[in-house]
DNA sequence: CATCTTGTGTTATGAGATAACATAACTCGC
DNA sequence: GCGAGTTATGTTATCTCATAACACAAGATG
């Protein structure tokens, strides 16, 4: 992952997870899963975990290089058709201005998301959209809504501080 | 362009720039670069003249294709630095969730930009974004936000007749 | 257990974008 | 004008990102 070249903060924001943590989301995804007749297939669990472990958002190609727990790749579609289930499914993010992904830090699934995104250390902060000002316009607009992305880029609060 | 499955209907929205409306929008473009020592040069005219030309988002590859006055290409690297420069100055956006470009329908330059983008017919209509809600946000996570991009997908008006 | 549907494995290729380097064109001071 | 610095272009090659197409396997349903 390309961390810019200006800086190089740790992300604390979101340290990835492992071990318990790890195995605890991995479970409310199973839940999750079960409950609405979705299978978390194995590919697709794994690709879920490597975006958990992670701190930053990670490209579809290093999830493919990262895939085999020996070191082996997978094959691009693999990982690409598990990365669609997992957005479809609202378990991952697609971060359009970075080409990348990054697992979801929000409880409820929404077909909305919005991120903030360090230039600096390119972390990549997801928060809870409140779209009401966009939907209001695109009402206005005669438009029906499916679902909003947004994507704020900038510095982070560790950034700055340098 | 794939103006999707669903539906054939025109876009009425934004019939693209032809005769004097054209030549009016490429000399507003020529004069706002003068005033900023900026340098509308014959490669970057022409990208913007095939985006202005266009009734919808324009792939970059398109573009390329349709660069030279009797159907020759362009090389690729003569299409992306203009579209940079004219997304540095505010003559067009990308709007990622398409891989494609637009010129920009908003009067100020701004680095914002927001777009309502029909599923059905691949409409993309540029509309004023008001981004207090999310800058506010930003703020609150000790973000320095330097710009917002907004991409709501849905059906416009017109294809929600049908 | 036949069949339908959904998911996976694999090969190949298509689409989108940029690195690197040489050449040309502006621009500014003299 | 003209040399030096800067900005833009032309050109080749390559890199990154993503999907089409088809064969096979696994789970679901009657």
């Amino acid at each position: 992952m390309d961390m810019g070249s200006e800086c190089h903060h740790a992300d604390g924001a979101h340290p990835g997870l492992k071990g318990p943590a790890l195995s605890h989301a991995l479970g409310a995804a199973e839940t999750r899963c079960a409950a609405t007749q979705e299978r978390l297939t194995a590919p697709r669990r794994r690709v879920l975990e490597l975006l958990l472990e992670s701190d930053a958002p990670q490209k579809a190609y290093d999830l493919i290089a990262a895939f085999g727990a020996h070191g082996e790749a997978a094959k691009p579609p693999t990982v690409y058709r598990a990365l669609e289930f997992l957005e479809r499914l609202g378990f991952a993010h697609r971060i359009e201005s970075l080409n990348a992904y990054v697992p979801c830090r929000i409880d409820g699934q929404s077909h909305n998301a919005a991120f903030l995104i360090c230039d600096c250390c390119g972390a990549a902060q997801e928060f809870e959209p409140d779209f009401t000002a966009q939907l209001a316009a695109a009402q206005q607009a005669g438009y029906e809504v499916a679902g909003i992305t947004l994507e704020a880029r900038g510095r982070c609060a560790a950034c700055r501080v340098s």
